[in-house]
DNA sequence: TCTAAGATGGGT
DNA sequence: CCCATCTTAGAA
């Protein structure tokens, strides 16, 4: 790592917040690090969504808690990470108090440092490509399970802001894949950085 | 126990 | 459009 030292890892306080759409918005623009498999690799949160566990039939944690779901109701500012579709692993940050499960899915990162090793990690699949999905960002900054529940503020998996942020729009729309959701589907709680290249695209208007 | 479905992504 | 791949949740 070239210039560690002008990140700023995000206190918990940041996490703990009750309102979960705000620390979507928040999350915008911070630096997602992980440091495993011996590579540091930092990418740029540009795509997020929230989901708040009372009252949004598209949060896991909305029938109440499960084996699966426990994560989300632990104190805010750890992972929640589970596997989707037998396939991909998809990070969560969660927030709010403990006992009240809500989290922000991160939807794409814009690569940042190390690009070479998360090339590596995601078998050298166009630049583009990179970490434009919640799936394949886990893919490229070496992210899975065995992270679910690690602490945000730990030295693994970390989320950090510069000294100096860029300004930029905040778009949003309704969240992605959540059809099953009723009209909570339609909620506009899908947040991107506007004009980013690397937001991902859903599949039906691709 | 059994089974349908899933906060996706890559290929045809 | 199709399918990989497997855990979870809810039903039986």
């Amino acid at each position: 790592m070239n210039d560690l030292s002008t990140y700023a890892k995000l206190p918990e306080s940041f996490y703990k917040r009750p309102k979960v759409v705000a620390v979507a918005r928040d999350l915008l623009g911070k630096y997602l690090i992980t440091n495993v498999e011996g590579a540091i690799t930092v990418g740029k949160i540009v795509e997020t969504e929230a989901y708040c566990g009372r009252n949004d039939k598209a949060c896991h944690a909305s029938r109440g808690m499960t084996k699966r779901t426990t994560t989300m109701y632990e104190t805010g500012g750890v992972a929640y990470i589970y596997l989707c579709y037998g396939v991909h692993h998809l990070f969560n940050v969660v927030t709010n108090e403990e006992g009240l499960a809500d989290a922000v899915l991160i939807r794409a990162l814009e690569p940042v440092h190390n690009i070479e090793e998360m090339q590596r990690r995601r078998k050298n699949v166009p630049y583009t490509r990179l970490t434009a999905g919640p799936g394949t960002l886990s893919q490229a900054l070496g992210i899975n399970t065995s992270l679910n529940g690690y602490s945000l503020t730990s030295e693994k998996i970390w989320i950090a802001e510069k000294n100096r942020q860029q300004s930029f729009v905040i778009d949003s729309d309704r969240r992605v894949g959540v059809d099953y959701a009723g009209e909570d589907a339609l909620l506009p709680w899908r947040f991107f950085i506007s004009g980013n290249t690397f937001v991902s695209v859903p599949k039906r208007i691709q």
